[in-house]
DNA sequence: GTAAATACTTGATTTTCATCAATCTATAGG
DNA sequence: CCTATAGATTGATGAAAATCAAGTATTTAC
């Protein structure tokens, strides 16, 4: 714990300060609004704080923690979870670089997931205020923001269609095709990748059990459709992985 | 056809413009911030038209129009449905008096679900590009329309965990005391209450056939913590409904 | 390096819900 | 009014995934 403080600083105040900026951070295609001027990438960049590389399994922030920031994942992979009244979990979505999380604490100024880090990661905190301020003098900023927004509100439909919908096998073929393509954005390969997350993470927001989706990846593996080495996914079939993921079997 | 634009025309240019304003509408408690000011609820009323009656299974939009507005709903109820690849729909949302619908369509400027009136419903058009300018020049609307986002992002969120982990009765449990919760908003009863969807809307919502979702509701009927009258509902234990909602069998 | 714990896989059985089928009810149209 | 059609209920059967159980592999901790 007290080694992750300094490592934090070292990393952030020090270093990542200096050498990254929004401006030639190479996911600002993916997390920026393309028709931003230089001066207004400089303004967002100056609100910006990269201080907070997180070791795999610690909290980003925690459900019902006051929300202040929004934070945009730079390198590794984050998970989102909220717990139901029961006290169980439940994952509701996954975080690669370049995308953005948090936006669920806005509508009561408090968190309703905890974020957890997959895996060693680095994220750009944006504080809200300072983003709203921002976004009354940059129009194309407050647009950007609204269509983030709206981005995870599509997104988050589609996940309700899925688990309304989709068989076992359909579920972990969208999965898999959707981390597919988000490496695609990244220009990482589309056709091999490491999964950043635990089989049980993935049944949890599959809303399956442990065993049917070790099951499934074994079916979709002995039908030649994906080569599973642990967490590492090769993706063999693409077009046949996609008619089951639209459930034309 | 030709008739409904007739009335269309006649309720909305003649009837409604003139009765109706956000100042005095008695939803507004729900759709607008409280904190606006009330020469700034006059300049956003100035934006709203009130131009769209919809009689039961009309469209208010349809998935892949442009996108250009977002809308209240004033009276009635509507359902947002997508079409999913393999061309069956899937029903993403019910959307109640003083509910915001369409800000999936802001991501890329074209909307992903169609929107559909349950019964006669009258709806508030707000032109987005109208409702971004004033965002910039009223911080408190910028606000609430981050805030308006968010909240259908958590409420998407807990429909995914409803998915994810309940069961079919859960299901129907959580739909119920939503409807119930979402009419106490409006200071309707939320122990008996008339539901503005059919079996099969609910059923693919949930992801249930409606075979299934008529054996729960009778099956909750008969245990006595529900009475039915085809689409009458009426909550007899609203605390062992909660129990079932979250699982605690 | 070994022990302990965690993550994953595989098999046997059970449960839940979907599917198939029949019937009933209500609403609309001629 | 009566029929046609859509919506809803109820029952019998089947399939998919959960559960229960055992085991293997991989980290982590000491």
């Amino acid at each position: 714990m007290n080694n992750m403080q300094i490592i934090k600083t070292q990393d952030a105040h020090c270093a990542h300060d200096k050498r990254v900026s929004c401006g030639n951070c190479r996911l600002n295609a993916i997390c920026l609004p393309i028709s931003l001027h230089v001066e207004d990438i400089d303004r967002l960049n100056s609100i910006v704080q990269r201080s907070k590389p997180l070791q795999k399994g610690e909290y980003l922030y925690r459900a019902s923690d006051e929300f202040d920031s929004v934070f945009a994942i730079r390198s590794g992979a984050v998970k989102a979870v909220s717990i139901s009244d029961k006290g169980d979990e439940q994952v509701t979505g996954f975080y690669l670089p370049g995308e953005v999380v948090g936006m669920d604490g806005l509508a009561d100024n408090v968190y309703t997931n905890s974020v957890i880090a997959l895996e060693t990661s680095s994220v750009c905190e944006i504080p809200f205020n300072r983003l709203e301020e921002l976004s009354l003098q940059i129009p194309t900023l407050q647009r950007h923001f609204f269509q983030l927004m709206s981005r995870e509100i599509t997104q988050d439909q589609q996940v309700i269609t899925l688990l309304s919908k989709g068989s076992a096998e359909a579920r972990i073929a969208t999965l898999l095709l959707s981390i597919s393509s988000r490496n695609g954005r990244r220009n990482l390969s589309t056709n091999d990748f490491i999964l950043p997350m635990s089989r049980t993470d993935i049944g949890n927001f599959l809303g399956l059990t442990i065993e049917t989706v070790s099951r499934i990846f074994t079916r979709l593996q002995k039908s030649n459709l994906i080569a599973v080495d642990k967490k590492e996914i090769t993706i063999i079939d693409m077009e046949v992985l996609r008619n089951i993921a639209n459930g034309n079997d």
